[in-house]
DNA sequence: CTCTGTGCAAAGCGTTTGCAAACGA
DNA sequence: TCGTTTGCAAACGCTTTGCACAGAG
């Protein structure tokens, strides 16, 4: 169990015990939609408010210690900011995963094709994981 | 100027003058907002409904006829169904565009790393076009 | 002690739904 | 003509806001 409370200051943000939860809980989780986060934390903290998540994940978000990824036929899910990845989607269970790709050269071909100055790529790649086939 | 009349049918929609106006303002657009076809499409219908446009992109959806995109840190674009293919788009004056990009081999990379059965992948390349430069 | 964060309730806003009239095939 | 679509208004659900109290630093 890792200990964020220097980490969460570090992104300027004061380490209450419901932002000690929801890095902690978004550690062991890896990828968490609003409602799952929720859930989760109701049985940490049995009062919290759906107005702290989103206020928190809101100011996270703002102070990059977690990020959003938009997924294809599905709700947005919340990961702690790591260095630059891709990810899995399964279409049958859902479920999200990282995947470390080499996009240099797509990314290259594009700046040559587009005259685009590109500064990141989001890719999702889409299919059934090992379990579900 | 592309008569839609006969490619809504064979996507099972009725064309009606609205979603021939949808279609049309799509291909002459390329990637549009809900508010941004709501506005455009008021020039033409000026009683038009937002709940028509909702119901008329909801049934595109469901029938391929159009695509949704997601996009990093803005709001979702819709447009026309073509070959597969990625995006761009620019972080200073929001245009997003088309882009064709082989991914073989990272989809391939990804496959064997994972186990996944990879069907498709949703690529959005961000940065700043050259207009914007 | 001061300022920020939390929880609650209310407000806000984008999206969906129900319905009667209009329309496409 | 029959089934679908439209426009309107109301309902909905997710997200944000305002405020008083609690808690971090």
């Amino acid at each position: 169990m890792i200990n964020y409370t220097d980490i969460l200051r570090e992104h300027n943000l004061k380490a209450t015990p419901q932002r000690l939860a929801i890095a902690d809980t978004l550690y062991i989780n890896g990828h968490m939609s609003v409602e799952d986060l929720y859930e989760l934390m109701l049985k940490k903290f049995s009062s919290i408010s759906l107005a702290t998540i989103y206020k928190n994940i809101n100011l996270m978000l703002e102070n990059s210690f977690i990020q959003e990824v938009k997924l294809p036929h599905a709700k947005s899910v919340y990961e702690l900011t790591k260095s630059s990845h891709s990810h899995l989607l399964c279409e049958k269970c859902k479920e999200v995963s990282d995947i470390s790709l080499a996009l240099e050269h797509v990314i290259e071909s594009a700046s040559r094709t587009s005259d685009f100055k590109i500064h990141s790529a989001d890719l999702v790649l889409s299919g059934i994981c090992k379990n579900c086939q």
